[in-house]
This record gives C-alpha cells, structure tokens and sequence, in this order.
DNA sequence: CAGTGGTCTAGACCACATT
DNA sequence: ATGTGGTCTAGACCACTGT
C-alpha cells in the first residue's frame, strides 16, 4: 500500500504533479479566473521553485485536459466556457452527413424537487436534498430534436430562477461559470436506447414508443464534484452521437 | 495556404513531428511488429540524429495515442491487440452498476456480398466490391446482449473463412493483426435509438420493436484507412454504452 | 550490475503577438 | 523591442527491470 500524503498525491511523487496540484488549487480559489491570464512559464518557474521544463509538463497536462490554453506569443488563459468550446468539445450529436448545428433552445419547465435516491447517488448528495429541475426543448430549423431533463443541486446555486436561465447570454455550463463561479471540467455519459411516452412524444413532435436515445450525463468540477445531473432524449431520426476512441 | 512537404508535413515542421512520422512509417512497414520492443530512446536518437528530448516528445505523442507503450525500467513496445486492451479501449457496453464484462462471442453468419453505396463511401471502397459479412450474436451469463454485423473489404482479408474466425483463439482485431497485419489503430462511432426488427428480435431474445442501441462502428488503421465496418445492436435494458468527455 | 524509461535542470534559439 | 510559448539540446540523476 502506498502512503498518500495530504495532498492526495503519493509521496515521492514528481514534482511537476505537485507543480500541477498547485496550479488546480489556485484555479479553484479563484486566483486565476476563467478567461484570465496565467503567469508566464518563467514566473511560475520562479513562484514554485522549478526550473521552466518542470512547469511546461505540468502546463502540458492541464492543457491536454483543457483546462488551461495556451497561445504561442500570447500567454496561457484559464479556459472559459463559451458558446463555441461547448458545441466543440460537450455537444455530441450531429447530422448525418456530421455536420455540427446547436440548435435553438426553450425552457419549458422550472421547478424544485426533491433528489430521489438514484438522482442522489448521481450527484453525491443525500436523498431528499433540494434540486432545481429545468426542462429544455431544443429545436433545429423549428423541429424539436432533444429534450433535456436538468437537475441542479440548490445550495449549489443560490437564488436560480426561470427567469435568470431564461434570460442567459449564452450556454448554461456559462452560467454556472460566470454567475456561480463553477467550473464543469469533464463529463460522463450512459447512453440507452428508450421508448417515447406521451411527454416526450409531445416534446419531441413524435409518435408514443418511438426509439429514442437516452442520454444521462454527469458534469463534474475540481476534484470529481458533480455538478449537474442532465438526463437528454434525442430523436435519431435524421442526427446522431458520434464518439471517437483513439484507442 | 501552407506548403505542404511530400511527407504530409508542413514544411519547417517540428523535428519531433517528422521523427514521429519516421517511426509511424517503420510501424507501417513491419520493421517492428506488435508486441515487439523498438530500440531504447538513445538508439533511437542517434539514428534519426537528434537528441533524446525530441525523440521523447516524438514518443511521447505515440503512446498517447497508444500506439507504442512505454515500460520503465524495460524499454518501449509496439502495442499489440489482447483480449484486455480490447475491452478497456474499444467495448464501451458496461453493466448498470459500471462493471464491465465481456460477452461470449458466438458467430451467427458468414458470407460474401457486395458493399451498397453507403458501406462503400463509408470504408472508401468502390460500390459493388465484395465484402465479407460476419454476424455475431455476443451473450452474457448465457443471455443475448449484442447482435454485431460486420463488414469487411475481401482484398484486405485473402481466404478469411468462417471456421478461420470461429477458432481465432482471440478477439476479431487480433485476427487482423496476426493474420493480416492490420493494426486497428482508432475508431469512429456514430450512436442512434432504432426498434427491433424480426431478425434482431429472434437473436436478442426481446419483442419485435423493443429498442436497442445502434452503434456504427468504424475501424481505422495507418493513415485513416478504413478496415472495418460495423453495425452493433445493443438490448441496453441491463446495460449501457459509457463515454467519458475530458471537456 | 547494466540498461531502460522518467524526471529535472539550464540554456539557446525560434515563431509569434503585442506594444 | 519585448515578452510569450514552442522547440531542441545536453547532461545529471532517479526508479525500475532483468541478468
């Protein structure tokens, strides 16, 4: 068995991990915020007492995992969510010639529930906590496509309203971003294929029992957090989920 | 618009880029062959003529896209498809608690067809070219999971038969590695919901228009040449398919 | 023990972006 | 002109593996 230090890295572990643990602990503070500058390699080299090469690995990391970008000449930017990387990099359906279009989105429904104890499980939390349910209808060319079903923990997200989400600039992994300063980093999807009943096939403009991809994704934060519970059903009709494994 | 070299590199290139490039081509050609060990990092060096940093960064690029893997201590391999590497990179079905299990595999059908239009633009092939066709049913604890329909260019695959395939002693992908020296090296697949036909009822043990999972899987090797098709029908009520989005 | 990959350093030079 | 990240080098030392 290995010891774990109290950072929860090993100890004896690289330096240019704990290099990188440093740099995620003032992400999450809020010393560097989303869209922000970092310090030059040099100066961080300094900062932490390493020489650059150890900084660029651990910035080589936090960059594959896009959480920080780089821009030769420029200077390294925290990631920020924004319109673009969501389609980019979240959105996965696309037509069938795999062309990419975001599709126009409608709040349908608002509402605070109670987590049952499947959603609490999901989300870490205890059964019978708070949570903000939002209902979305998105449409492409005013066809209905996707239905998604948003569970937010509440004390995540102090005084949401319809009229706040309504009212959004752009996506809502934005929102979390900028008005509760909650960063999704990754996500994990489960897909199953469902049947429509008589809310979806309303939603969807489809006939009751046609096939439907059930998507349930789970947005997570630092250190594994969840963040979001997003359940999304999709008519495959005339799009698809394209995944890609470089093996 | 950028010059282009004849190795498909822009000209002035990094040196680690055409010293990856060299080494992909050495894989090409069978100079090292899966599961073999390619020379340490500092022979690699002295024949490429550059030092052993940019050999690293070169490497480094190869095993993130797993197609070479680094042991410490014992040198660097050409990665070689198992029953193991197989599961973790390539089946994304898991049971509802996230366990993964491989199924049995049993084959259903071979057969010799011609590729419609749409098999052919999708394997880059000419309409009407003869194709192999494999069906395999895949069961779990004795119950129909997947009905897998598989399609393979013939010129590719000399003298496949059914019996080559039912006593492989491995996986398909192994198959084509040690049979035909195709290395699978990434794939594409596009995920919709469809309804169960009488074919796929009978072989998935589940009511005509139940719905299942339709995967359409593409395999690529060197150069994004398409090896094989695949079309996967999924009973997702006790399991799902996985993915997980590093954002 | 010798050989391998993994880490870390220090410095030079390049390409790029901004001032 | 200055500062940034990107590339490339050379070498030291460490951790791990097999003989």
């Amino acid at each position: 068995m290995n010891q774990i230090s109290l950072s929860g890295l090993p100890l004896g572990a690289p330096l240019y991990q704990e290099v990188k643990r440093k740099i995620m602990e003032s992400l999450r503070n809020g010393e560097w915020k989303p869209g922000e500058i970092v310090p030059s390699e040099k100066r961080l080299g300094e900062r932490f007492g390493v020489s650059i090469g150890t900084v660029r690995k651990a910035v080589d990391e936090l960059a594959a995992e896009n959480i920080l970008i780089r821009h030769q000449g420029r200077g390294t930017f925290v990631a920020s969510h924004t319109h673009d990387r969501y389609v980019f990099g979240f959105f996965h359906i696309v037509g069938q010639d795999g062309h990419k279009e975001y599709p126009k989105v409608e709040l349908q429904a608002f509402a605070s529930i109670k987590a049952d104890s499947d959603m609490a499980q999901r989300l870490g939390i205890r059964a019978g906590s708070k949570l903000f349910r939002l209902t979305n209808q998105l449409s492409i060319a005013g066809k209905p496509l996707i239905v998604d079903d948003i569970h937010l923990p509440e004390r995540n997200f102090p005084h949401l309203t319809a009229d706040v989400v309504r009212t959004r600039p752009g996506t809502l992994y934005q929102l979390y971003q900028d008005n509760f300063a909650i960063a999704v980093l990754r996500t994990e999807e489960r897909l199953r294929a469902c049947l429509a009943d008589e809310r979806l096939a309303s939603l969807l403009d489809v006939e009751v029992g046609a096939p439907l991809l059930h998507i349930v994704r789970l947005a997570l934060t630092f250190n594994d957090l969840a963040v979001e519970l997003r359940h999304s059903y999709v008519n495959t009709t005339h799009h698809e989920y394209f995944a890609e494994e470089h093996q």
